[in-house]
DNA sequence: CGCGGCCTTGATCGCACTCAATTCTAGTGG
DNA sequence: CCACTAGAATTGAGTGCGATCAAGGCCGCG
């Protein structure tokens, strides 16, 4: 258990009214008497590279919103390895099981230096029952979980190391930049897709001899995809 | 697209409140006021083993609630495979993306002959807004399904074959009668745990060499397990 | 400059896949 | 009742892919 300095990491208190990414958010469509409902603090909160913000088994007192940066989310199989089962960014929520359950069931890690928004349980609890505004969204984000998992099982975790990495290649594309992709380390992406690192990176080198993706830092985490094509053929191979 | 005969599969108008397992089901807490609600009629359908009642692409009208019986969720892979993604037993609700997305993101298929409810979307849709207790419940199905997902992944999908089978070994068994496990056919188990049809065979006859697992029928299905320490120690290997 | 972390590449090994043959069961029809 | 068939499970032999073990390079940092 890594403790977590909540000191270091707090940036204030949030003003979801005029939040940036309002858009994005569980709050999106709240109204002004929905707001009037918020009782308890909602925190903004920063955490660097590799923090646990979120420990499997703790007790799930808060819901985390993405505001910036890139999470994992994590379970510690039953062999004592890690196995990372989903990736949050910018508008997803972490820890959404603590509406319902005493403790979160995986640890939940930033990726990158992140900016999250901190929600107790208890304003999630009491404003889902007067808004069904905020109900819809949360269900979305239910669905969007369940959905996410299994695209998950079904494509980074079937089929050949090749058709793996492919797909991871793809699914860390930018959202904004869709030729561009940043791959974590290359342990990460093997927990993500039950590979050894050893041949993530053998992968990863075969799709650069291949032209289909070029290195745009000297660290292996930025590449610009240069031949799409070939990558999908890999995938549906 | 194998297509459904409706006629031949329904089995009458559900009376809910008279429903022999309603404690276990999504209309567990409704009271007499919700039902009033309830203005679609909702069906008792009968399928047999191997038919597909939700098909992935469909129109999604209704939500599923298994009565009796085991159905199979799958996914279809882009390099044409499929790919069982979760388990549904008594109680256990299929279809549940209905309420949100225009079609089913899933294959559902009886893998027993079954029962189940068929309920209109209609219905939830309205009755959730006027009853927290039945928003509650969905709540706690998205929960579980996600739980589920993860699950799946960091046990079914993860390490050796032997963990594998070990890992589906102990999922299948028995609610009513833990000492007992029922398997799905060697193909299917595959599609589970991403294995070839010929590993899982051997990796079961594996578990009956070490005395472990002791068939009780003549077609590879029911098993009696004589010693869960061995498959619990195989998973944590 | 040395050190540690991460990535890359090479050589070898072993597990799971592939191809193939056999057995068993259930179902069908003579 | 038996012959025949199709589908499923089992078992064997050989291959290949990804794991393992190992060495070397690159980068950031004190």
């Amino acid at each position: 258990m890594i403790p977590i300095d909540v000191q270091s990491a707090w940036q204030g208190t949030s003003d979801c009214r005029g939040c940036g990414i309002r858009a994005m958010v569980l709050f999106a469509d709240l109204t002004e008497a929905d707001f009037a409902e918020i009782h308890a603090p909602i925190d903004n909160l920063a955490y660097k590279t590799g923090e646990h913000f979120v420990l499997e088994g703790d007790r799930a007192q808060y819901i985390y919103t993405i505001r910036t940066g890139v999470a994992k989310v994590a379970r510690n199989t039953a062999d004592g390895r890690v196995r990372i089962v989903q990736i949050l960014k910018a508008g997803d929520v972490a820890g959404l099981e603590a509406v319902l359950s005493p403790t979160y069931e995986s640890d939940v890690i930033a990726a990158t230096d992140i900016h999250v928004c901190r929600i107790p349980t208890s304003v999630i609890k009491t404003l889902s029952v007067k808004s069904p505004r905020l109900q819809a969204q949360l269900t979305q984000r239910w669905h969007k979980a369940v959905k996410q998992a299994g695209d998950w099982l079904a494509d980074l975790n079937f089929g050949s190391a090749r058709r793996r990495v492919a797909n991871i290649i793809l699914k860390m594309r930018h959202d904004d930049d869709p030729s561009l992709t940043s791959l974590f380390s290359r342990h990460d992406m093997g927990a993500m897709s039950d590979l050894k690192l050893e041949t993530v990176s053998r992968e990863v080198s075969y799709w650069i001899k291949q032209e289909a993706l070029v290195p745009k830092d000297r660290v292996g985490r930025l590449y610009e995809i240069t031949d799409l094509r070939k990558l999908e053929q890999a995938c549906e191979a």
